[in-house]
RNA sequence: GGAGAAAUGGCAGAGUGGUCGAAUGCGGCAGUCUUGAAAACUGUUGAGGGUCACACCUCCGGGGGUUCGAAUCCCUCUUUCUCCGCCA
């Protein structure tokens, strides 16, 4: 866990991460949105409400005591300039004894935030209001289907299969290496990964977003700041000795690179991609679900990130699904999108829509991009704000997805594209491969 | 890794114990002028907490200390820059 020095630095940090007067304000709309994921906060709402009635009340004392305390010194300052010494040193004694009681008063200031602040960031993302109620992925909702499922025949191969075949991934040689989970792409493997990534940074910067390459280790305050920690500490990677973690999406590094901005308003949007590794501990997984490619703790992804005005995000957000289904008209994969219910939408996120591709000879879908707005949930914890034209500073809304994760495009690349000869590439790909077929 | 210098508002950059939340410039916003724009001129302009609104409190890289009083003095951490060394 974080050490206790770090934590003041981070809760210094983190301050009104969720604003407290909107839950005041919309207390009961706030309580029946989160009944969508299946949680009932209303004893969490009122304990906040006191933690903060608590603060602000502490924090009237000090308030008073300090200002006191200030007033003395003034009129020290005063008095020692106009020789009245004796009557200064008596002001003295009584600014001592402010300073006691301010002491005690700090204190009690930041225990009560801490617990205000400890009851804050357990709270997930509020679910915009087309997120439908559900409990797991059972009752996601299918909003759109495109492409066509080829007829493969029962001698069909998965593609941990296929790759075997045609000697293009190896996975046991990335247990010797590693562990399992990290496989190592081979000859027509690795190129057509390599492939991938290109065409998609292509496409993404073609649509106008800025490539960026980042870290592949993030701090704590990173880490805190787009939401991963403390929520799913366990699912990255933690480098102790030097305390960092290995990114487990772009998107960590990616958005925070402009954490504590204060942005010009015609600064927006802002949008950027970039191709990173990313990392996963994935502890407590097991069985053929994650067999070959279908779950790894390293693959490679793009992602794309959005920073818009609060009033534009969710349009940003359709663009980016279209977007998307752009790239898999592209490579001309068999795909649907899913609308995630409140029972499976991330801690961080207001509204996901995740793409799955269909993979032929698994005959399921796997998930290759989740595309979602968090609203002002991360612009909160990242203190980023822009200045708006009336110069009032307003918290930014953030949006990411994966445009796309490769290993499972790649599975469905292999399984849909398979044929008796060989594995065909898609069209568009053949430029970036240079060759059509493999065989 | 060794030696030195530095960290101030959106940016640049003054300020070394008391009316400093902080000069000045740029940028931003509003206005004058203009058919419109630019230029020029005038005004305005840091953030957070708190309040119905004031008052008031906090913040000059982070943390701690000295003092009645700290941007200013001390300790410590972090970061940046310059020089030297090493290195893909």
């Amino acid at each position: 866990m974080i050490s206790t020095v770090k934590t003041r630095e981070i809760y210094k940090f983190l301050r009104n991460m969720l604003q407290v007067n909107e839950i005041r304000e919309n207390k009961e709309v706030f309580i029946q949105a989160l009944t969508k994921r299946g949680l009932d906060v209303r004893t969490e709402f009122e304990a906040v409400l006191k933690a903060d009635e608590d603060r602000r009340g502490t924090q009237a004392q000090l308030d008073d005591t300090l200002s006191q305390s200030n007033k003395f010194s003034k009129e020290i300052g005063m008095l020692f300039k106009q020789g009245e010494v004796q009557k200064a040193n008596e002001l003295k004694q009584k600014s001592v004894e402010l300073k006691e009681t301010s002491k005690v008063l700090q204190e009690q200031l930041n225990q009560a935030t801490e617990r205000l602040q400890q009851l804050l960031y357990d709270l997930p993302n509020i679910p915009h209001e087309s997120v439908p109620a559900g409990t797991d992925e059972n009752d996601n909702e299918e909003v759109f289907l495109e492409g066509e499922i080829p007829a493969l025949g029962d001698e069909a191969l998965p593609h941990w299969e296929l790759a075997k075949k045609y000697d293009i991934i190896d996975f046991e040689l990335g247990v010797k290496v590693t562990g399992a989970g990290f496989p190592v792409y081979k000859g027509k493997g690795a190129k057509l990964q390599r492939a991938l990534i290109t065409y998609f940074l292509d496409k993404n910067t073609e649509a106008g977003y800025t490539e960026y390459q980042v870290p592949l280790m993030v701090n704590e305050a990173s880490g805190f700041g787009t939401g991963q920690l403390p929520d799913k500490e366990g699912q990255m990677y933690h480098v102790t000795a030097d305390d960092m973690y290995l990114i487990p999406t772009a998107e960590v590094p990616v958005t925070n690179l402009f954490r504590g901005n204060l942005l010009m308003h015609n600064e927006l949007p802002i949008t950027c991609t970039g191709y990173t590794p990313c990392f996963r501990r994935e502890a407590g997984s097991y069985g053929a679900h994650v067999r070959g490619l279908n779950r790894l703790h390293q693959f490679d992804k793009v992602e794309i990130v959005r920073i818009e005005h609060p009033d534009n995000s969710y349009t940003a957000l359709e663009d980016m699904v279209e977007h998307v289904k752009g790239i898999l008209r592209d490579l001309k994969l068999p795909y649907r999108i899913l609308r995630l219910c409140g029972g499976d939408l991330g801690f961080t996120s207001a509204l996901t829509y995740d793409f799955e591709v269909f993979s032929t000879a698994q005959d399921r879908w796997l998930e290759i991009s989740s595309v979602s707005n968090f609203e002002s949930f991360q612009a909160n914890r990242l203190k980023l704000r822009f200045k708006e034209t009336d110069g009032r500073n307003q918290l930014v809304h953030t949006l990411n997805g994966s445009a796309l994760a490769l290993p499972r495009v790649l599975a469905g690349i292999l399984e849909n594209y398979q044929t008796p000869e060989g594995i065909k590439i898609p069209e568009v790909l053949v430029p970036y491969c240079g060759f059509d077929m493999i065989s």
